[in-house]
DNA sequence: ACGCTAACGCAAATAATTTGCACTTAGGCA
DNA sequence: TGCCTAAGTGCAAATTATTTGCGTTAGCGT
């Protein structure tokens, strides 16, 4: 029998989360230039080697702990309108994403080389809350949103700034964006 | 006197080359999770710690090699039209940036934690690229461009993409960005 | 040409990473 | 339920990468 046999529970589970616990805690302290696996490897009480066999290197521990950190633990805010329901959202994704800790998430996930996964599945959040509000909009009988057109016109220009650091994303120049998307009643995309 | 002293010419700079040179080379064979720093200090003749003392460590100095290979070489194509010389532009930095070359240095240039200058340096060349473009519309009588709303509406959405893998970014879907900002003849930025 | 010192080369010391082997244990199966 | 098997772990030795002190080389300003 050909099985996969990946372990989840117990032990295994158990180091996981001590690792991922170890690696929040000394980031919120330790500049990430001075990070090493011995340094979290002590403080989550397991050998480095562990670490190293499970993970492969620090910058793919990294990218797996700020993917857990950037999915999402609840359903984008319902403010009872589309609109209102994007601009919650746009605005609160912004102002996490620029915070010297959001930054720092952002290119965690995109620096891990190998495992392209991080990137794949952390805009893969992005798009399910789309798609939520989304789903909401069709519910209530309002014209949905064509999230593609959403993600080019308004994630994809703060996400930009914010990795390029060309220019702040504060909450008036996101909802210029956004309002991009709602002339003509969020026409359908090019 | 309390002048700078930093040695650019002579020794110093030809180590700058062969290390630049050999970091190049390797890339062509080597894959970036086995590129170390000792290979490249053996390959351009230096020992590693002339490497650690000059570059700090490997993602640093891979930083600096991507952005002397993204800065560019000659002004964009004068086509003799704006659109022309936007179209024949973005189509050309989508193409060369989609790349797994041009993916790999995109992330180089901001994996590196420190010195986020090499960040800031990449993306004014964009910029410049588009002021020159920009300054051509001008001299030629023709209305000028907005360049915050290019890179917003044309560029942004390419890197995402590139960034996230979650589309192509082929020469017809830069077209179609590159139509959002030639509606009413480029006209300003909201 | 001369002096000053940034930048370098060397090699020893330190720290990180890899690896073989024995052991533990999650999860499937009887 | 209680075996069985291999995924996952811990340990420690071997390897490799990084840091650092110190003497030397060579830009650059005078």
């Amino acid at each position: 029998m050909a099985r996969e046999m990946i372990r989840h529970g117990g032990r295994s589970a158990r180091i996981q989360n001590e690792v991922h616990a170890a690696t929040r805690a000394l980031l919120e302290v330790t500049d990430r230039s001075e990070l090493t696996v011995p340094m979290i490897a002590e403080r989550a009480g397991v050998p480095p080697s562990t670490i190293y066999r499970r993970w492969g290197d620090l910058s793919q521990l990294l990218a797996d702990v700020a993917v857990e950190r950037l999915r999402p633990i609840a359903d984008p805010d319902d403010t009872g309108a589309t609109m209102g329901d994007l601009e919650a959202f746009v605005v609160q994704y912004a102002e996490e994403m620029s915070s010297a800790v959001g930054r720092r998430l952002l290119r965690d996930v995109l620096a891990d080389a190998e495992n392209e996964t991080s990137a794949t599945k952390c805009c893969r959040f992005t798009y399910d809350h789309l798609e939520v509000i989304a789903g909401r909009a069709v519910a209530r009988g309002e014209p949905g949103i064509d999230i593609g057109l959403v993600i080019d016109r308004v994630i994809a220009p703060i996400v930009y700034h914010i990795l390029f650091r060309d220019r702040d994303v504060e909450p008036d120049y996101c909802r210029q964006l956004l309002a991009t998307v709602e002339v003509g009643g969020l026409r359908t995309a090019a």
